[in-house]
DNA sequence: CCTATAGATAAACGATCGTTCAAATATATG
DNA sequence: CATATATTTGAACGATCGTTTATCTATAGG
């Protein structure tokens, strides 16, 4: 019994997400998340607790769609090398085009708190280091498929993880598709057998 | 005549560059900034004029000091990919022990304030198009000296780039030197000729 | 239909933000 | 030494921060 919710409180988190991830926790005021979520702050504090907790909850939703969805191109493909150039290709078209125009809302937020929040820090490290796992997965695969050059061992997951994060840092500033492409290009190519060159 | 300043501005420049370093903007308030650089509020302003432009003096000095000394050792070295090399090897070294623990001002900066400060976001994008160069130039060097392998061209430079800021991430969060260390070699092994094999 | 109750609402909370200012202080110069 | 002035000082500014609360509204169950 009791008065029916007047907001749908998922649809709700997916805007404050899409705020966080633009403007990042500390630039972005309940002001600004009571005028994109339209819901009045008492509603929000109802629904989620605060400002920190709705954070919490914008970065598992982020983690449950966004990033699994991207996650998931890496070993879904013929070959383990397919793979990581799918999943660096929807990267690429998604910095330009789609969601990611604002770079990683875990890279963003991994910069602002790591310093300053050990508990969200360990859902970062954790978050990378599963990323780590599933690339090292792909370079096994490709490594059995004789796709890799001698050299590239499982430290290259280590790499393609840093490349990641890089090409994050470098979405924020709005690059064209050419330097990004070249980017993921290059990191995949020094992995290639050398007869495949480029 | 009238009184004398009661405080060393570069000192005090200093002070505030290692604070907006560990906290970054946003996060870190007057109060802070006072009770680093040992301050009254009204001789901040006075001295520096806002919050902001005390930032942006930071930001210069930044680049004029602790990113010029790690970029120079890049054509600093006999051959191209001994440059590279031990530009990497400073930086993991500044990453694990030295000033670079909570990573790189730039990178932290550009992450905080590319999506809302253009002339910021100007200044960043500068800043890595001259890494870019550095590294393009170092390339040009091993490529003449026979230390690539064939496919490694311009493109290599900006992978550099992105893989520098991936690792300006990822010591946010106090990685192992053998994670950095991991992400450097498996880079430069990247590019070296076959033979070499790292 | 009435009532108990969950939710919506808008005003207001204390705290802290970046910034300013009047008064006090110290020094270089005449 | 006296004076003009650059600097320091600490209180205080208005604005905004995240959050709470009292009041009103709407709905499900009896």
């Amino acid at each position: 019994m009791g008065r029916t919710r007047g907001f749908d409180v998922d649809e709700a988190l997916d805007v404050a997400l899409d705020v966080f991830w633009r403007q990042g926790f500390d630039a972005t005021s309940m002001q600004d998340l009571c005028q994109a979520m339209e819901v009045r702050p008492g509603s929000i504090y109802a629904a989620f607790g605060s400002k920190r907790d709705l954070f919490v909850a914008a970065l598992r939703r982020y983690v449950e769609t966004v990033s699994t969805e991207t996650v998931e191109r890496i070993n879904g493909a013929p070959t383990g090398l397919q793979g990581l150039r799918e999943y660096f290709a929807h990267l690429v078209d998604a910095m330009v085009d789609g969601r990611r125009r604002w770079g990683c809302l875990i890279t963003n937020s991994l910069v602002e708190f790591a310093g300053r929040d050990p508990q969200l820090a360990g859902m970062f490290e954790l978050h990378l280091a599963n990323l780590q796992t599933s690339f090292a997965a792909a370079l096994a695969r490709a490594r059995t498929d004789g796709e890799l050059r001698p050299g590239a061992g499982p430290d290259s997951a280590r790499l393609l993880v840093a490349v990641v994060q890089g090409m994050n840092v470098m979405a924020k500033s709005r690059p064209g598709r050419h330097a990004l492409q070249a980017v993921a290009d290059s990191a995949l190519a020094g992995l290639v057998a050398s007869p495949t060159a480029e």
